[in-house]
DNA sequence: TTGCTCCTCACGTCACGTGAGGTGGC
DNA sequence: TTGCTCCTCACGTCACGTGAGGTGGC
């Protein structure tokens, strides 16, 4: 028979562990003596102590042990316990990597800029959302606050005579699958609770007047919130890009840029505002 | 100026998580109403919140997080941390892929044994130990047994001669590389306090006479820790090796035998007995 | 009046580490 | 008597999730 101070020694774990094994009846001591309550524990224990100290190394919890060895090992419910664990590790491994690759393309920022920007972009899901919009094909970039403001009316107009209100932020949404100067397709937005139409297309096409739709959500958004006057929006998209491309992203979706700063209509000139860019994005394969 | 839970919605982070980081001082409301008590927010604070999720997503803790935001982002300290974060991910990275190499290695010893061992094969530390050894050449492996007592006996006399007790369990070590069945270089050892000679050489050599010398440890040991009537130590011998092999491991130095049932001399015929068998091992090369 | 949102405690999580305060045998 | 080992609480860990129990405005 051995003190618990000894067999802790033989067995390599601490007095504390063995005493805690003892408390939740997963692995208790030979003898306890009654006056002293000494634990004594004997060397044909070990075994089981090792099996213990063998399951905890592949990652199962006290509980889990505790009903395997209950159970006398039943091997098929130890096969599914194990492959239920491969899977958590295999998960866990990957989210260390991509955790690992953000955190390289940080300290390659700031290797490159010798500090952090004053924005971040994040990782968001995006549930679908119902909308009114209006969309029109932009001439050039001159154009696009008037054009902005022209389709923001129309759809308040549109809440106004239907006597409803609108139920969330103002959106921009840019159709262009490429970077264009004119010609630019865009779609105003504002976020509401009306029902959809039933006959008609929930898309809107260029040129069209005012509808209602649902906006499609996004399982992964790359989203950028930023403080900035109006002017100043281009560097913030520019970094958002840049995100995609190094954390090896492709865009899969239409940009949109979110006003939280209230209506465009009500902005006086050079206000600072709060918008969000988002960008829905997938990961590239292999 | 938003409530909670819309300032929630729009961060995607729970009204708890608000709450929290308004109590460590990370992220505060921009007003607390004084007699509610009720936080409110405004779309300005997102972008510092999302600094913080960013913060998080890279694996830094609240704390890390919060001594960062406080001393504005300093780049080199900001470096240090993810460098280490870094450091850490790496090492994890590295921990779960041998754990999972582990479970790997567990299920495919199910699929084809439909059940566990009834022991295991662990990887432990030994530090170094003093012992009273004596070494011999056996001639074949039947004189195993006997020579093993003839040379216990040598150690227990020296021990009486001396007036000294032994301090802890019998080794036998096996100095042989390759596995054979004749000429077996084997050493018989018993722990002990004692000081060594200085002017001795400290590996004792076969043939030679008791003497006292220090048993390396080893930061590496794959170990099982087994009961079983003498001749039946071959099966865990065995089991031992393959699981070597099968982790990618190599010995890195001589078998050992603990024998943790008390003495051999001591011991009658087919009594059950606990024994370790250890052996030191390091990881292949890539 | 009924929901709804907000508030403040406070427990639980997981496997121990780390005292505090006390006892029994050499 | 002084160490040493053992004992039993009980707090702390980390970032929240989840009630419990209560309040104030539509």
């Amino acid at each position: 028979m051995l003190s618990i101070g000894d067999f802790s020694q033989l067995g390599q774990v601490s007095v504390r562990t063995l005493r805690l094994y003892d408390e939740i009846h997963l692995f208790k001591p030979a003898r306890v003596d009654r006056s002293s309550g000494y634990r004594y524990y004997s060397v044909e224990q070990l075994p089981r102590l090792n099996r213990i100290i063998m399951l905890k190394d592949l990652g199962l919890s006290l509980e889990q042990i505790a009903t395997l060895m209950e159970d006398n090992l039943s091997a098929d419910q130890l096969r599914e316990i194990l492959t239920k664990k491969q899977m958590e590790i295999e998960k866990e491994l990957q989210e260390n990597e991509a955790r690992l690759a953000r955190v390289e393309a940080r300290l390659h920022q700031i290797e490159q800029e010798g500090q952090l920007k004053n924005y971040e972009v994040l990782l968001k899901t995006v549930e679908p959302q119902m909308i009114v919009s209006a969309r029109q094909l932009v001439p050039t970039i001159n154009d696009m606050y008037y054009s902005r403001c022209k389709l923001f009316s129309a759809i308040y107009n549109w809440f106004d005579q239907r006597l409803i209100e609108p139920q969330g932020n103002e959106f921009a949404i840019y159709h262009n699958t490429e970077y264009t100067e004119q010609d630019i397709d865009m779609e105003a937005a504002v976020v509401t609770d009306a029902k959809p139409p039933k006959n008609k297309t929930s898309v809107p096409v260029a040129g069209e007047n005012v509808i209602v739709r649902e906006l499609p959500g996004a399982r992964e958004m790359a989203s950028i919130t930023y403080q900035c006057r109006p002017p100043d929006v281009g560097q913030a998209i520019v970094a958002l890009y840049s995100w995609i491309a190094e954390n090896d992203y492709s865009t899969d979706g239409a940009y949109r840029e979110i006003h939280l700063y209230g209506r465009e209509l009500d902005l006086k000139n050079y206000d600072p505002i709060t918008i969000e860019m988002q960008v829905p994005v997938k990961k590239n394969a292999g």
